[in-house]
DNA sequence: TTAGTCTGCATGCCTAGGCATATTGTTCCT
DNA sequence: AGGAACAATATGCCTAGGCATGCAGACTAA
């Protein structure tokens, strides 16, 4: 597959980053680690990633309201009450009118969502370390880890790329 | 907002990575890069970063097949098809007959088409520069480079995360 | 208060991708 | 040669997200 070039290129690159090879590999790495992790939590819990990513957040913010979400995870806001829909369908999440708004609602885990989220994270976490096992040993992993971090709350700082609705 | 606390809990974790919040950091800058990258090749050249990609690997790679592209880019056969479609709906990329298996098509770029990505790769390249500047002077962006290369590079070895479609 | 504006979210319409199937062409046996 | 298995991709149906809109509640100024 020529795709190797690519990779071979940018990593044999010594100056400064090859950006657009850079971009390309974070891709696509993206997209093949979140499909391998939907395939596995679909076949395990009946769950899609972006779902844990939903149940996973409202566990450890508990309370959020869907903007919140919306912001977390940089889709829009419709995208997020309908996320919230189905979820709730489910029984693992429940809205529970805001006191002090009465537009919004408060989000919370049912018992059942909770316990879900917990089985969930365990796979989440053990196939993600499954396929990631060739690379973490290598030494560039905690300043791959440095950079995604930085480079996440910068644009979170200046509010970049989150959707209009 | 609270998520600047996952942020600084993995970048100033000190042993193994903390896996979970690396792959939350890396979907989140994706996610936001690509959206604005979207923003702006549309406004400036009425495609969206998917079709610039597909045209990128088409200028570089002419001659190539659905099912070349499809694997590219873990996506499906029939979504790779219908973008295809919608390219050439615009007489950006034709499709020719493959003479040595009738049953798929050879895919090159038109003139226009040709011409569109390379503006477009102007757009792309200095929109990318302009959004990760405040982190590209740092000192873990090299190692960030060859972390994802390899990663991907053992996804792609492993055939992991490719749709069935 | 009360009109006017703003905000938060739900909903509708449209597009894009996943998966299943259909179609056409190729390969492999015999 | 002839048919069965296989392969490449085009197409249909379904779901999820973007964007626009609608609506109820909050906020402001007079």
């Amino acid at each position: 597959m020529q795709t190797k070039l690519y990779a071979m290129a940018s990593k044999s690159s010594r100056g400064p980053i090859d950006l657009p090879g850079f971009f390309a590999d974070l891709v696509r790495c993206e997209t093949r680690l979140y499909n391998a992790l939907n395939d596995r939590l679909r076949e395990r819990h009946g769950i899609v990633t972006s779902q844990f990513e939903f149940l996973r957040f409202l566990r450890d913010h508990p309370g959020s309201r869907v903007a919140d979400l919306a912001t977390e995870f940089a889709i829009g806001i419709g995208a997020t009450s309908k996320g919230i829909d189905r979820l709730e369908k489910q029984a693992w999440v429940i809205r529970r009118t805001n006191p002090s708004d009465r537009r919004s609602s408060l989000l919370d885990l049912t018992a059942t969502g909770l316990q879900l989220v917990e089985a969930a994270e365990a796979t989440f976490t053990e196939t993600l370390a499954e396929l990631t096992a060739d690379v973490l040993g290598g030494p560039s992993g905690p300043a791959a880890a440095r950079f995604l971090s930085e480079l996440r709350s910068v644009l979170e700082r200046d509010r970049i790329g989150l959707p209009t609705g």
